[in-house]
Parts: structure tokens; sequence; C-alpha cells
DNA sequence: TTTATTTTGTACCAATTAGTACAAAATGCG
DNA sequence: CGCATTTTGTACTAATTGGTACAAAATAAA
């Protein structure tokens, strides 16, 4: 228990990175693009995390998606969920246009490693899977509680949902314009009643 | 007018490069791979198609997604075109296991390259907006002619099916199986009434 | 059969890719 | 101090990236 100290501090340069890879993806982002955005030598980069590879796992799973990390925080302290999990969605609509280039961190890599790296592809995967029992979880207390009149099927409603968000993320490319998104989201939050 | 013929079809060349650019996206698939699906040598590769890039393009307007060109040529012939437009959505979810994984074409790429190659995003988006343009004709004309009864703005319900399409794109790769598709999708289609 | 035209094969290229080897530098502890 | 331990900087690799140069091959028309 010695040894010459690091210079950098590890929260700091991972969120450098992430902001790499959620914005240009995994292969597009060189490791000479997150040595720079990171401040870091060569040496001391795979030293410190093995490989872009495992880099790139260690950043999904600490950050995951900033926004499903906000909402998971939020929900559980929320007087009424549901009008959480709304809100959630009608954000996007009012973000600024560098969000909507950036999508959805774990719906981009799903799609982009599926058939090259599939072991960082369902990684991802899974994440959205977590975001979607979230869902489900609040919905289905939403309807003992009386919330939420639908019958509809809990499990159901939530992967509606999941795929509503991950429509959105690519929607939102294509029309990145709030008129055209915020007419689209409150006919979606219909079947939430 | 003369010259030494070429060896190849371009129609079955330019398919292996579909399938390729499709399953493993742009930048992960590299010049060789294609060389060798293609069964060109690069002088010719070169010749003909001047470039990874031009190639992209071009397969991109030449095929677009299969999915939306049979939707495209099927609607105008259809008795009732609205469930021609059901059925094109309950046939995602009876897909073989490596539709899932390859997923759009034209989502993928505007996934992948909206912030590397934001010219062949751009080019992919539009491609989208051609299939939303095609579902908001025919939501129009159903709406007049009856087979609609919903009084929703077709611009709206046009983009809704849109971002389903995106949705399960996604969400059939965390979940490519029937049977979690299946309900989900007779649940969205529930707003085509 | 020459000639103009087009396609093809081979060799080459500079740049970039992720990753390593290894010694020097900087610490805390005994 | 001196030593074990850890981090860092520099130099180096082997492989792969997309793309070019250029001459040989194969044709149709004159």
């Amino acid at each position: 228990m010695a040894g010459r100290p690091s210079i950098f501090d590890e929260e700091k340069v991972l969120e450098k990175a992430r902001e790499l890879f959620w914005t240009r993806g995994y292969e597009a982002t060189s490791l000479d693009q997150l040595l720079e955005a990171m401040g870091l030598g060569k040496s001391s980069f795979y030293h410190a995390f093995g490989s872009k590879k495992e880099l790139f796992e260690k950043i999904m799973d600490r950050f995951v998606n900033d926004a499903i990390h906000r909402l998971a925080a939020d929900l559980p302290i929320h007087p009424h969920p549901i009008e959480r999990i709304r809100e959630f969605f009608r954000g996007i609509a009012s973000s600024p246009s560098h969000l909507h280039r950036k999508g959805c961190f774990m719906g981009n890599t799903v799609v982009e490693l599926i058939n090259t790296e599939h072991s960082l592809s369902a990684r991802a995967a899974k994440k959205l899977e977590r975001l979607e029992e979230l869902f489900r979880t609040y919905i289905a207390a939403a309807q003992r509680s009386g919330e939420l009149q639908t019958k509809e099927d809990p499990a159901v409603l939530a992967l509606y949902l999941l795929t509503v968000w991950n429509g959105l993320n690519i929607t939102r490319r294509v029309h990145p314009n709030p008129e055209a998104l915020r007419p689209l989201i409150e006919l979606q939050l219909q079947f939430l009643k």
C-alpha cells in the first residue's frame, strides 16, 4: 500500500468517456479520442481500465442512461408515480437538440453492436429490461392504488412504454422539433389512464 | 462503346453488400468484407461504385428497407389499406430471429451515423419520412372512406405509427419472442380504429 | 487487324486501429 | 534512508483501415 499517486479523478474521467461513447457510439470512438478527452496517457488508461471494451462495460454499469437513473431515483418518492412517468416522456419533447441527437445510450448500443459485439449489446439490452421492470412495478402499484383505471396487463403496458421510449429515441432524430413530438407523446400516453 | 465486359451482376452484388451493411452497420463493415461478399477485386469495386460511402448511398436509395418497399407496393392495390398496415406490424411478431437481430436498416443507420456521418444518417431519416408520409396518406384516405372512425389528426397518427415501427425495431432486439411482441403490437394498433 | 474503350489484377500506400514493453517517476512504510 | 509498490511516459507493434497507380486483359467498332 504505497505507490505513485494517480493524477486523474476516476469519476470525471469516466464521465468524459461516457459522453464520447454516447454521442459517437462504440466503434466510432477511437482510443486516441478517449485518451484526449479523458486527459490520460495510454499507459495510465490501460493500467486503470484494462481495455476499451472493459471501459465501455464499466460505463454502462455505472451510469446506465442518465434519464433511467433519475427516473428510478424519483419514482419511489413521488406521490403520483404514473404522473412522474408521464413527465419522463413529456420531457423528451422539450430537450435541447444535442440530446435529440444523442438519443438513448442503451438503445443506441443495442442497435449498433447486436451483430458485432453481441455481449455488449446484450448488456445494454438488460439495462432496458430494468427500465421495463421499473415501469411494470409502478404500473401494477398504480392499478392497485387507483391512480390507473386501465385493466390492461401491467407487463404489456410496461413493454409498451419501453417501446414508446425506444421509438421516440429514433423519431426524435428524424423530427427534432417539439411541435411534432408533443402531440405524438400525448397520444402515446393515452394508454396510461 | 466497347471495352472489357464486367463479370458481375450489379443487382446481385448490391444485394450482397446490402445484406452486410444491414446486419453489421456501416462502420463495422470493412472494405475487405464487402469485396469478399461481393466477389469483386478492389479495382472493380472502386471503378464501379466509387467508394464505400457512395455504395452505401446507392444501396439506401435502391432498396430502401425491404419492408417499406413491399408495403408501398401493396397499399395502392389493397381493398382495405389500413388492414394491410396492421398486417405490416403484426408480421414483425412472427419474424424469424435473424430478422429481429437486423431490425430496420434505415433506423439502424439513423442511430449509428447521426454524429459521425451525418449526411448518411440524414439520408436514412428521409426514407423513414417517406414511410411516415405513406402512413399519413392512407390514414387520411381511410378517414374519408370510413375505414377509420378516429378523428385524430392523420399527421399525428402517421408519426405515431412511425414511432411504433422505430420502437419495435429496438424492442424486438430486447425481446425477440412472439409471445411478448404480439400483445404489444395489438395494444399499439388500438389507435387505428 | 489496329485502335479506342472499359474492366480487371497486382502492388502499393499512408494513416489509423487497439494494445504492449519497459523503464522512470513518485509515493508510503519500515 | 531505502525498499516495495503503483502509476506514468515513451517507444514500439502488428494488423487493419479505405483508397490509388498502373499496366494488362478483353471487348466492339473502323
